[in-house]
DNA sequence: TTACACTACATTGAATACAATGTCACCAAG
DNA sequence: CTTGGTGACATTGTATTCAATGTAGTGTAA
């Protein structure tokens, strides 16, 4: 996360700056809306402006930042139609996805997903919670070879995380079962190599989450500064 | 205010030499895999090293380039596998996109679409097609206000243009007849307000034209620096 | 002849310095 | 009290310059 006194090798302190600033907004230490000064980072990261911008341009292609010319730059934030669009495309990206990776899900790998899946149960930490559920769902795609669908779905899980975040927490963890046989439900036909309903139960568990989260507007309220 | 005849205004170089690079690129002014150097794009933009490379960072997170670090940029190629993957991907999206449009498409731009499928068809020359054919699809998507749909899919586009290309040259204007009939089979659902059916059609479309590349291997052969 | 190491060159990555733009507080006029 | 304008300040965009990295070509030894 910080900067290491040993210098960075050439050529990757854009990504450095770029990796540790979408792992601060993905954990929260920035909120949606939240002004983004490249003097600040610079120094936090003991670079010069030049790699901060490009890490800007970087985080902005995947959504996570908005760039204004000559103005600066600011935390992304999501309107509820707008992350509403983002889990309709999950609906249909993901289950694509899922049919690329089913191919090298040994099964071993799926006795791993459905302990995730158990472990999520006795979960209360509604930090561990969300943690937990991103990587059940990425795990699943992890052996897929793709060009850019992979990329594509991680990118549409960070847009959506501080909303995600913020319905964990304002629901609590009693309300989080349905969820969880909802994971169950997806690990059985993956067992059974039945793609076509392994399918069918994913995009039905992402829209159930989606019309959950458009009963809540109050979570998108405090955001409208972008 | 006296130097304002100045040919760019603050702000902009970046994302002027962005454009021209991802024109040039589309237009077929490169090929895949070709070198870019960035002192040669400096000099022809007349700017410095800079802002080049922030049109370069910004084009590889549409696809269009691939960097790699202290060594250089290269337009991007695809492999078959990688075009199926993107026009599978499409088959998706697109569909998901022309829901959220269907509502903006007044009965006139309507029939702008289907005089557009008409000209089409009068069309030998094959570049006149591949730009008539984006043409018909994009312009199908362009009352939708969406956040990264209508971004995303014509950055799926971009990606696959110049297989699209070389395609359309080698089937020569008489085998591109099932095409023609396709958008117009698109447009009358749209005229009943069908959208379900219009999905359909849609997305049988986007599949039979990845069916047809898949049968022509030989348009990946000469891409293979990547 | 071939394999390896070394040197010179080409190209990219980053830091500093400067120019252009946007923002905000302050002040005067209505 | 509100509104419009003006100035200084803060911040971003770009050019110049230098350092680090990758590559190709040559020469030498096995």
């Amino acid at each position: 996360m910080l900067a290491t006194d040993s210098p960075l090798k050439h050529g990757s302190t854009a990504v450095a700056i770029a990796d540790g600033l979408r792992h601060a907004i993905l954990h929260g230490d920035y909120r949606p809306g939240e002004r983004i000064v490249q003097d600040q980072l610079a120094s936090k990261y003991g670079g010069s402006r030049i790699p901060v911008r490009e890490a800007l341009r970087q985080l902005e292609s995947e959504g996570l930042v908005r760039l204004v010319a000559n103005t600066g730059a600011w935390v992304a934030s999501l309107t509820m139609a707008e992350c509403s669009e983002v889990y309709q495309t999950r609906e249909r990206l993901e289950p694509l996805l899922l049919r690329y990776s089913a191919q090298t899900l040994t099964a071993e790998k799926i006795s791993d997903l459905d302990r995730l899946a158990h472990k999520m149960e006795s979960s209360t930490d509604s930090e561990e919670f969300l943690e937990l559920d991103r990587e059940f769902h990425l795990s699943m795609y992890q052996g897929a070879t793709t060009l850019m669908l992979q990329e594509l779905v991680t990118r549409l899980w960070n847009t959506t995380q501080p909303y995600r975040r913020a319905y964990t927490k304002l629901v609590g963890s009693d309300n989080r079962r349905i969820f969880h046989s909802e994971h169950h439900m997806m690990v059985t036909p993956l067992r059974d190599g039945d793609l076509d309903l392994a399918e069918q139960v994913l995009r039905m568990h992402i829209r159930r989450t989606r019309l959950h989260l458009e009963r809540h507007p109050e979570i998108f309220d405090d955001e409208q500064l972008g």
